[in-house]
DNA sequence: ATGATATGTGACTAAAGGGTAACATATATT
DNA sequence: AATATATGTTACCCTTTAGTCACATATCAT
């Protein structure tokens, strides 16, 4: 039970390398420069987590001489926003508007038995 | 190190959630409509993977005599989205053609260097 | 009330994954 | 060639978490 954009879930599970792509956001970023955006965590483990986004998809390699540029790419994360937001889904605001209904019929339910 | 939408993360991360969630995409289920779509999962299963969805906010409960109704709530997806694919990103065309370029002179260097 | 249906809880097991330390390779610079 | 810089690899620890089993509670129908 697996689908096609397991590794890209599974790359935005964790919180650094959630931080790893806010810092590629505004451009690329060696290896070493994203390291010293670390104090705290050790060389590899960046370097461990950058292998996870790359194999995801989510971060883009381009190396020069002994350096590594990493590039965000934001195509997996616009195929997540369009598996649940796609044609198929109750329309956002249809579908929170009914469930507000359903809460407030809760309420007065709730009021009517005296909780 | 954690951010506001880590709960949606780690609830995300998991291809069963992941299948809750499509199965809720067309409308709501009760939590033994959704159980019955798992044959190979004990119902506990299921019903703990809804808990770690509610508490994201990726699914919304109403209660209903012995029923449980389950509602996908699609607006923790559009803020993932947003995060990344906001106003300080380098553009979603401009980013990948640069990185285009970039790969197409790697391309050129390995040959030049009869890789 | 009583049985059937639908959902909630506690304790435990096993695999996955984030972390470090130590070591290895490749590229630039002098 | 020799040194410093930048990145890649192997082996291991420990916390997290997805999974099950057994038991408990709440609601509907007769």
């Amino acid at each position: 039970m697996d689908d096609a954009l397991d590794a890209v879930f599974k790359a935005l599970a964790d919180p650094t390398r959630r931080r790893i792509l806010d810092l590629l956001k505004p451009g690329p970023r060696t290896t070493g420069q994203l390291c010293g955006a670390f104090d705290e965590l050790s060389r590899f483990a960046v370097m461990k987590h950058l292998g996870i986004l790359a194999d995801a998809g989510l971060v883009l390699v381009r190396r020069e001489g002994r350096k590594r540029f990493n590039y965000l790419n934001t195509v997996p994360i616009r195929q997540v926003y369009e598996r649940w937001m796609g044609p198929y889904a109750e329309l956002w605001s249809s579908s929170l508007l009914r469930l507000k209904d359903h809460v407030e019929k809760d309420l007065n339910r709730d009021d009517k038995d005296g909780k």
